[in-house]
DNA sequence: ATGGTAGGGACGTACT
DNA sequence: AGTACGTCCCTAC
């Protein structure tokens, strides 16, 4: 129907029921209300239940399915089943109807970051839905007016559930699934996509006067296997009733599958991506419904496939009569081509039911494979799946090869059935020729399987597999433009907060814009900047920070949800009664868990958990939360990841910076780390600061004890490594790579001399310790702006005549004065100063041994974090003041 | 009861 | 302290 015909006036009609809360009363006025308004209407559009909840008369319940009961069932009888929220209790009472769950079918037809009705709705339908709390509801009951409105609003909800459905096309598409495959309705509704194939596969091979395979409960399964080893054992050969390959049922259990699901067999061929910033025409070329081909190009079916008995990849069948699946495939693509034609002189409704046709029948044809591969699949059969990956991989292998060694172009990746080629042109239409002689030459080799251009980038990022964007020139009726295609990076990922998300997709727009280096790393820092001020500004809204992960099992599934803290949580919030109905799929704030550590064993840096031992306590059955204790979870990651920003920082001193109760975040670390005065630089970070005149860090060498100093410049300590030493031993405490600073005074040659990041962070560490408990009284620098003379007080040589004051030892080249500093900004300049040689030997990117992170952007990095923690411990506490905090983890990375 | 594998990345724990 | 390895989540195909 279109959406005009159902939304008219008396198509639909619909009533609410309502009961009183516990112990409470209907407000008044509103018995009356409800009276004008069915009379109004004509029907009784609001009735209400004054007597206990679902006091249903035993003769009528069982009318909301139609299978006629006496009994009424357990509601929670099975597991809560799989991302929906009915179980099969509810299943079995309304029997015989059909449920559409508009959850599950935008959980499958729709990519977006929340699924919950609020969110589909606006960006689905462009409606704006109230989200009422349920701690909100008694209030609500108390006047007339507030109730009516409460009933307002979930009609609404009612209307949009529904509104979605048709929005999605979700009835359409399931009948046509259904038709296609010949199963029931309900299961298709249901996301039964195995048993659409199961329904097929049995009507293909029943038409063909096979016999099928029989269909086994996992129960009977289990069954078998245990039957089988007792047999084994006993050696007994006495030929088994319900015969079946032992290799396919029994394996699973054995191996690693017994384990959660490690994968059974090898898939898709990923590239090794040559990364990098492309910026000229790239050729994405890609084999159209790779799977589906493959078992047609090589006739692969349970038919004609000879399996080998040792349970290794079988061969290719040499058996030309096309098996069954084979030719099942076959008709569903010529049944969609047809539909395909007709949908181009088609029009109105028709064009629409036809495009939902051809849609179902491309989703059946590329399900198949998925089923094969299934162990619980009543067609498994892995050899068949296995057969069908391998093929894959050859074939793209071997269009790499062709590629790249006949056609002498550059392949940059390729994944499963993808290859990317770099034509390093400017000219799009010389490009597209490039294309057509590669697809003309691939296509050359096949019956079947068919390549085909699928896009054209004009620049391109490739940073990792599964990891890249590219501009894609697109045409609207001949003329060009382009969009940004963007796959697997953080701005596309659920996981990561709205903050980050934009400001990484800015930074990533920016540089695909084509504009100079200059430009784009200007323009960046400037958006950096402006947002690092928003965030201090408290511009930035609340809700980008928040992070929201998805439950893949129910919270049931885990008793004492020690490593999935978000479980944990969606069981405390199902407890405190927010949410009532928790389950697999929704999505719950993310949480830190309370449990510390063991305590058997060090952990990777510092972010040891808080524990409070007023974490929780009931009281009359009522949750008692320690909003301090919250409060302290909620921030202890934001301080857990300044400490590892800055090593040898304890998240108790930290908290004590930020003016938190700091035995809140107590951990095991030792005395030393938390007298470590590098948490003194956290207040004092300034970007504007430059270190000029600081005092040298001195290092000493490990060979001949000699100390020189470290240069002073700091981005000459960013030295490349130069590899790892020989003796370099996996697990030691000491440093695999090594600066290629050298201490002056050993030779060039040989391991002698050679500094390791490790001692200039020690170094720098007792450095800092004894200029902040001795040395920080006074620091006489040079005002000279060229010179970088500064010296200590103590140990003061001077050059020129004391009447005119202290003049720069630097003479005669400097005409400096030498002030002395009392200040505590020099001291926090200097201790910066150390802190900056820290964090730059800490950063070395072990990949590829070079140094990433300019100094500058680390202290820029510390500042913002700063910031953000403080705010946050604001904006953390404002929020408390209602009861559960939602903030998460932040992880936004400037 | 409710298709597949490959892969990145965060995080936690055990081990050396 | 550094590494190895497993779990979880989400994505690409």
């Amino acid at each position: 129907m279109l959406a005009s015909e159902w939304k008219r006036t008396g198509m639909l009609s619909h009533f609410t029921v309502l009961r009183k809360l516990d112990g409470g009363i209907f407000p008044m006025g509103f018995t009356k209300e409800a009276a004008d308004r069915n009379s109004k209407a004509g029907s009784n559009v609001i009735s209400f239940e004054s007597r206990q909840a679902c006091r249903v008369p035993s003769n009528m319940w069982s009318k909301l399915g139609r299978l006629k009961r006496s009994v009424m069932p357990k509601l929670t009888k099975g597991n809560t089943t799989f991302g929906s929220g009915a179980s099969p209790g509810i299943m079995s009472c309304i029997a015989g109807r059909l449920l559409c769950d508009t959850f599950l079918c935008a959980r499958d037809l729709l990519k977006e970051v929340s699924y919950s009705l609020t969110q589909l709705a606006k960006t689905q339908l462009n409606k704006d839905r109230k989200e009422i709390a349920p701690r909100d509801i008694p209030r609500m009951f108390q006047n007339s007016g507030s109730l009516l409105e409460l009933i307002e609003y979930g009609e609404t909800d009612a209307w949009l559930s529904m509104e979605l459905m048709f929005h999605l096309s979700v009835l359409p598409l399931t009948r046509q699934l259904t038709n296609i495959s010949g199963n029931l309705w309900g299961k298709t509704l249901q996301g039964a996509r195995a048993q659409r194939v199961e329904y097929l596969l049995l009507h293909a091979f029943h038409a063909k006067k096979f016999i099928v395979p029989d269909k086994f409960s996992s129960q009977l399964k289990v069954l078998k296997v245990t039957k089988r080893k007792l047999n084994h054992d006993a050696e007994d050969k006495a030929i088994d009733d319900l015969d079946v390959d032992d290799a396919e049922i029994e394996s699973p259990h054995n191996e690693q599958e017994k384990t959660r699901k490690g994968p059974a067999y090898s898939g898709g061929l990923v590239l090794e991506p040559k990364r990098g910033l492309y910026d000229k025409y790239i050729l994405l070329l890609d084999f159209n419904s790779l799977y589906p081909s493959i078992i047609q190009e090589y006739n692969i079916c349970f038919t004609t496939v000879q399996r080998s008995p040792d349970g290794s990849v079988p061969r290719l069948p040499s058996n030309k009569r096309p098996g069954l699946l084979p030719e099942l495939l076959k008709n569903l693509v010529e049944r969609r081509r047809m539909v395909k034609s007709w949908l181009k002189t088609a029009s109105g409704l028709k064009v629409q039911q036809l495009d939902i046709q051809q849609q179902a029948l491309k989703l059946t044809a590329n399900s198949m494979y998925g089923c094969l591969g299934f162990s619980n699949s009543r067609f498994y059969a892995k050899p068949l799946a296995e057969l069908i990956t391998l093929q894959g991989r050859e074939i793209l292998q071997s269009t790499v090869d062709l590629v790249q060694n006949n056609l002498n172009l550059e392949v940059i990746y390729g994944d499963t059935d993808s290859i990317m080629i770099y034509s390093g042109l400017d000219d799009i239409s010389k490009a597209k020729v490039i294309a057509g002689k590669v697809i003309q030459e691939v296509n050359k080799k096949y019956r079947c399987l068919e390549i085909d251009l699928d896009g054209i980038y004009k620049r391109m990022l490739l940073l990792k597999k599964k990891k890249y964007a590219a501009v894609k020139v697109q045409f609207k009726d001949g003329t060009p433009y382009e969009v940004i295609e963007r796959k697997g990076l953080d701005m596309v990922r659920r996981d990561w907060s709205l903050l980050s998300k934009e400001l990484g997709d800015f930074c990533l727009s920016q540089i695909l814009s084509g504009g100079s280096c200059e430009d784009v790393v200007e323009s960046i820092h400037n958006s950096l900047r402006k947002v690092q001020e928003d965030m201090r500004n408290g511009q930035v809204p609340l809700e980008k920070y928040v992070i929201t992960k998805s439950l893949t099992k129910p919270p049931e599934a885990y008793p004492d949800a020690k490593s999935q803290p978000h479980v944990e949580v969606a069981l405390r919030l199902k407890k405190s009664g927010y949410v009532t109905g928790c389950s697999a799929g929704d999505t719950v704030p993310y949480i830190i868990s309370c449990e510390q550590g063991n305590g058997s064993s060090s952990s990777t840096g510092i972010a040891q958990r808080a524990r409070h031992p007023d974490e929780l306590k009931t009281d009359n059955g009522k949750w008692i939360i320690d909003i301090e204790y919250y409060l302290a979870q909620q921030i202890h990651p934001v301080v857990s990841r300044l400490c590892a920003s800055i090593q040898g920082t304890s998240p108790a001193r930290l908290a004590d910076c930020l003016g938190l109760d700091s035995s809140k975040f107590q951990s095991k670390s030792s005395e030393a780390v938390n007298n470590d005065p590098s948490i003194l630089l956290l207040c004092a970070v300034d970007d504007e600061e430059r270190y000029r005149g600081c005092e040298p860090l001195v290092v000493s060498c490990p060979s001949c004890s000699g100390t020189f100093d470290c240069p002073p410049v700091f981005s000459s300590v960013c030295l490349s490594i130069s590899g790892k030493p020989t003796d370099a031993q996996a697990g030691g405490s000491t440093s695999n790579f090594w600066c290629n600073l050298h201490c002056p005074k050993c030779p060039e040659e040989g391991e002698g001399g050679r500094i390791s990041p490790v001692l200039i962070a020690n170094q720098v560490k007792r450095q800092a310790e004894r200029f902040i408990t001795t040395y920080y009284k006074g620091l006489m620098m040079c005002d000279d702006e060229t010179c970088m003379y500064t010296t200590r007080s103590l140990n003061l040589r001077v050059i020129g005549d004391s009447e005119r004051g202290t003049v720069c030892p630097n003479y005669p080249r400097c005409n400096g004065r030498l002030a002395i500093k009392y200040t505590e900004a020099d001291l926090y300049k200097q201790l910066t100063y150390f802190c900056h040689v820290f964090d730059t030997v800490r950063c070395l990117d072990k990949v590829d041994n070079k140094i990433r992170i300019p100094v500058e952007k680390e202290l820029v990095r510390i500042r913002a974090l700063v910031e953000l923690a403080a705010s946050t411990v604001q904006k953390l506490r404002d929020r408390c003041a209602y009861g559960w905090v939602q903030l998460k983890d932040l992880t936004v990375t400037i």
